[in-house]
Order: C-alpha cells, then sequence, then structure tokens
DNA sequence: ACATTTAACTTGTATATACAAGTTATTGAA
DNA sequence: TTCAATAACTTGTATATACAAGTTAAATGT
C-alpha cells in the first residue's frame, strides 16, 4: 500500500511524507503545517525544495497558504473526487470502491463519430476498448467505457484487470503515466443500457464525463466516457 | 479589457504575456514556446522566475512541458470552462456570455440545511442573497442562486450589478480575491423553477454545481449553487 | 550510405542567498 | 490598562549557480 519514496527527487518525498500525514489525520483541517524554515532544519532541505513540495499539496488542494502566516492543512474532500487524477485526491474513498470489468479489454476500431479528435495515428491503430462499472458502498456508481490506442501495447488484451486500477497496470506494465487531461460534463436522462448497469430507470438523469487524459508518452491519450449515478453521492473536486 | 500589469510581480507579468500570446493565437496548439533560456535573455529574469511564469500556465492547462523538449501549446478550452476559476480559461467564451440580475442582491438568514457546513461567525451575520440567469449565444445556460456572507460588505445591496461581474465587484470594491475553491456535482431533474428559468421541460436533466470559493480574507466563504442546461454545451474543465 | 557516438540543446532538481511584504507577539509609552 | 511602535516571525519574490536527465541534431566512424 506504502508508496516506495526511494528514487523520487527530495520535494516529491517531502510531499508524501506530508500528504500522508494530512490523509492519516496527524494534520487535521485547519491545523498549521510547520513553517517552511522549519521543514527545512526538519529535512535537511532548502527553501525552494520545500517550497516545491508545498505547491504540490496546494495544487492538489490538500492545503491553503497565507501570507505570513503559514500553510493551513484544508478540508478532505468528503465525496468521491473522480475530477481531480487518479493517486491524488480520489484515493480517499478507496477502501468503499470496488470495480468489475464488464468488457474485457478487446481491439475494435474507434466509434465514428468519437467523443474527441483523433490523429490519424491514432485512428489508423485501432483502440482497446473496455467497459468496468465500480461500485462505492456496494452499489453500482461509475458505468465506464475507456479507449486506449492500440499502439505499441503488447499482451494487453489478455491481462488481468480485476481488483487492479487501470492506470496502476499502464504504469507498472507499459511504463505510462498520466499527467493531466481535460473533460466534457453534461447532464443527461439514463438511457436503457446506463439504466440496467447503474440500477436505476430509463430517462433518470446521469452525470456524464468525457475525458482525455494526457501521458507522458507524446501525443498517446486515454480515453474514458464515465456515466455517474449521482442520485445519493455527488461527485466532488477543487480548484 | 487589457489587464494593467503595472505593480504585478515579474513572473506574473511575463504569465499574462504569454497568457495572451496564446488566446491571441500567436501561438496555436502544439507550438513550442521559446525555451526558458531564451525567455530569460528576452525578458531579462533568470530561470527560477521564468519556470514560475510557465509553471502557473501549466497549473491553468494552457501549456504542457515535455522534459528535454519544451513548453508545448495545450488546446484551447472549447466549452464554457466554468471548472476553472474567473479569470483564467473561462474568460474565452466571455464574448458570447450574457448575465441578468433575476433577484436584485438582498440580506437573508442562510438557507437551513444549507449545502456547506457553516461556521457560527457565517451563521450570526446572515448572508446577501442573489439570482442570476446568464446567457450563452442568447441560450439561458446557467441559473445560478449565490451567497455572500454578510460580514463587513459595506453598501453591497445598493450597487448596480448588470453586465459585471460578481467577482469583479468584490475585488475592485471589496478587495476580496478568489483563491480557489471546492465544488459537489450532481445531474438532477429540473423542477418548475429551474425550468422556467432554463427554458426547459419540467424533469430534464440538469447539472448542478455547488461551490464553495476561498478568498483572501481568511474565514470567508462565497457560495453558489449553479444549475446547467448542458443540452446543447458541455461544461469543459481541465485537471 | 548507414549506424553510432558525440555535442548541443531542452527541462528537472537542488542549493545558497537576499530582500519584500503580510501577520503576530512583544515591548514600551501614555 | 490601553494603545502604538517595534521586533520576530511567516510566506512571496527574485537572483545566481550547478548539475542531472531527457531529446535532438550534428559529427564521426565504419
Amino acid at each position: 500500500m506504502n508508496m516506495p519514496t526511494q528514487g523520487l527527487p527530495h520535494y516529491r518525498k517531502l510531499y508524501e511524507i506530508l500528504r500522508k500525514q494530512i490523509t492519516d489525520g496527524v494534520f487535521v483541517e485547519g491545523d498549521i503545517l510547520p513553517s517552511e524554515n522549519e521543514l527545512c532544519t526538519i529535512h535537511k532541505l532548502t527553501r525552494p525544495t520545500v517550497r516545491h513540495a508545498l505547491d504540490t499539496l496546494v495544487n492538489e488542494g490538500f492545503i491553503r497558504k497565507h501570507h505570513g502566516k503559514g500553510s493551513i492543512v484544508h478540508k478532505l474532500p468528503k465525496g468521491i473526487g473522480i475530477l481531480s487524477i487518479a493517486g491524488t485526491t480520489s484515493a480517499l474513498g478507496k477502501l468503499n470502491l470496488r470495480s468489475e470489468i464488464l468488457v474485457k479489454p478487446i481491439v475494435k476500431p474507434w466509434n465514428d463519430p468519437f467523443m474527441f479528435k483523433l490523429s490519424e495515428t491514432e485512428i489508423n491503430s485501432g483502440c482497446i476498448y473496455m467497459e468496468r462499472i465500480r461500485y462505492y458502498n456496494d452499489k453500482p456508481i461509475f458505468y465506464d467505457i475507456n479507449f486506449i490506442p492500440n499502439i505499441n501495447m503488447p499482451r494487453f488484451t489478455s491481462r488481468i484487470f480485476e481488483n487492479r486500477s487501470l492506470f496502476d497496470i499502464l504504469r507498472k506494465n507499459y511504463q505510462i503515466e498520466i499527467k493531466g487531461g481535460e473533460q466534457k460534463i453534461r447532464a443527461i436522462e439514463a438511457n436503457i443500457t446506463i439504466a440496467q448497469h447503474l440500477s436505476v430507470k430509463v430517462g433518470h438523469p446521469i452525470l456524464h464525463l468525457e475525458r482525455k487524459f494526457d501521458t507522458n508518452r507524446p501525443g498517446f491519450f486515454i480515453y474514458s466516457s464515465i456515466y455517474c449515478n449521482t442520485k445519493e453521492q455527488a461527485v466532488f473536486g477543487i480548484f
């Protein structure tokens, strides 16, 4: 479970330490972190490095900084943090999240029309397609359809996905890291397929996210179409 | 229209310059910005300062950086960038956005229950309430209800809001800057009120955003409940 | 002509230092 | 006691420098 910090840059190690202290409750909402100079002394780092770590925490919403006062721990997200990238705020509700493969990865041509504009290379190589349902507290909340360009992805369709994060597999087996992305959000009515998968009536309002993920491979993007039942659980995000 | 850059820190000035060049089309998607060292020479700055400016552009989704290659201009948001804070990506569709006051600012007690947890101070001071409709291409897209704590906000209810951004007034008249925030997102069915304001049928799926904005005043937050008709226009965001 | 090595770029990380500006606690005068 | 000035914090901005690591283009060898 713990992230190995060896090999990581110093600022990243400090970030992981502080992040864990916040998520573990060592620091709670409203607490003031040790000052930058104190962190310098404790971890034998210089202020720019410490500030780099704190800046990362600010960007991910764990803390807010106030000029002249200090770094104040921010309220932790209560809902499901799908609006942020995996491994950050979304990890918080992980214990109650279970995923189930609906359609195992298969190689297919891209849908036409597709939700985002595709490059020639992407179109020509086809995509790896998979469907998944994610349960939160044993209720189906997310029904997502994923599209991965079939470029240099050996043996992908035969890998075992149950209980493993898609992004984890991409990182460990293919050295693909998610760097960010963009998304389009709509409210739609559930059609028959969505209704069945999410256990709602046809016509039920559904949150629809269309996402495009940037990776460390230039020109290589991952696409997801996610349908959420937000009846009981809202989707949460910081900005 | 132009932002005065005098008085701003150097990194911010460079940020504004590059941001404008991107939004004006001097640099288009896929273009590589001048290297950090070139920007240093051009603007007579050092690399940490230049990097500070570039980091800000990265955080707001204008560029992506690739180790060893350079800073690549990212695709500009096409939809309505309400997921980011005002003045950044949201400014792009501004020309087609028109707002109309539905309920002029009035002092009221807070709704009970309220969408976010309120502090004692907030509850005791009451709130300034206002409703607004925003049109995109002359169609009503957003119906938003805003709550501002009635703490040290003299003459707020008598100010003129037409065609002026709420955040602009807060900044210019009360020195309140929005620093970020959090939001909850749901898909709901339009009730009679929402249906009327957004010109849709009752039961139409509506995107509901509940937002809490952080400001530079510690403990001072602004709250908005926003209903969006996403039938034709999706809401856009980067992450 | 081709493949390999090298050099010249690029961004990433890190240190050391200095001063500005906002906040809080202390000190001192009335 | 009360208020104002001061000192001692805090984070914000900025410079100067160095090396690591990824990428690309040029030079070199076969």
